[in-house]
DNA sequence: TGTACATCAGTGAACGCGCGTTCACTGATGTAC
DNA sequence: TGTACATCAGTGAACGCGCGTTCACTGATGTAC
């Protein structure tokens, strides 16, 4: 407790950015990533509605942090699905899970006309991404060699859990497929996988 | 040679309903769905900026017939390639292809929030597309039997080429793909395929 | 062949709204001495 | 332990902008007779 709390609302917020990165997501979720105005952040976090632009300068600054952590937030379940099963259809079924889960960041992360696409820490957390991917592929039963055959392994299978993800998440698949998407995941992108 | 266009622009502009579409594709084109505005339309048509409402009452009311039209397009392009070589990765690589050349209209057609999804001509156009899709299944060589199976293939089938094709229009993908959508998609994709 | 009238397509002025941005400011915090 | 000062975070008023929508209107077209 401290004594701002107990003394009402301080004039300074402590962890604005943090506030306005939970709102964006928020609002997102709502409305969608481009219907998303810094003056409904601020209004939602309860400050003035200049106070995003000191944090963020504009939205593309706020997107591009905010896509930033959806990248790592991104790797580190495929890391874990990884580790905890060593098989990459789990790993695919975790990055629909991901799409699901945080449909907000993962609706920003792959429109890059919405932010900064050469911030550096977004490129790294990106890459971190693509990497935990490429190496799921390695845990195939019979792996492709490293090189092209690899690299396209790794691409379809990108693709693929990519395509389920995006499909889902726009309502366009059929309602028979049912309404858990990581069971529903697990039957049809397995599909690919049969080999391992 | 119409009187009205030898006179100068004529009261009544004659095809706006199509002029209207066509100048969304280009700004679509140019700046996405979302920054759609209808006025911005009218200005390039040459008409006054009330006019659009005239046709389709709203900017859901235009995004609908322009999905329509997307997915009209989708399934004349798809029913073309099965008949040309009755070869599912064909189907897809036309799948990708279609979705790279009309970049707006596919861009439209997968964000259904645009739009009244609804819609019973939207809908029946949709279902042509898919029917298209599912009716490509039946063309591999070891056809799954009607069914479950089937149709598993024909939505994993869908994922791969919809996730290619998505991940390519976002920039997501590795520059070493190339910059021929349809030949790295025949490569990747094919994976899914290889039976046939 | 002509005329009257209904219907349709497009006009342009007006309105209110939410937005991003700017700017001088004020409250709070931390640090040097 | 106290004080001065720099720095940082947030304020709130003001601005100009493009937008969608409304509305009374006008020009053009087609049809009935």
């Amino acid at each position: 407790m401290s004594e701002e709390i107990a003394a009402g609302r301080p004039y300074h917020h402590g962890d604005l950015q943090r506030a306005l990165l939970a709102a964006a997501v928020e609002a997102i979720g709502e409305s969608g990533p481009t219907a998303l105005s810094l003056r409904d952040l601020a209004r939602r976090a309860g400050v003035s509605h200049a106070a995003p632009t000191h944090h963020f300068g504009d939205k593309a600054g706020l997107l591009t942090v905010l896509a930033t952590h959806g990248f790592h937030l991104l790797a580190d379940d495929l890391a874990r699905v990884r580790k905890e099963t060593g098989s990459l259809l789990e790993i695919g079924v975790g990055y629909v899970r991901f799409a699901v889960e945080h449909r907000a960041h993962f609706e920003v992360m792959f429109r890059p006309e919405l932010y900064r696409r050469d911030d550096p820490l977004l490129l790294a957390a990106k890459k971190r991404a693509t990497d935990e991917l490429q190496a799921g592929v390695a845990t195939l039963a019979e792996p492709p060699e490293e090189g092209q055959d690899a690299r396209r392994a790794g691409l379809a299978a990108w693709s693929i859990v990519h395509g389920f993800a995006t499909l889902w998440l726009s309502g366009a698949l059929p309602p028979d497929v049912g309404d858990d998407p990581t069971s529903a995941s697990r039957t049809i992108i397995g599909r690919l996988f049969e080999s391992s």
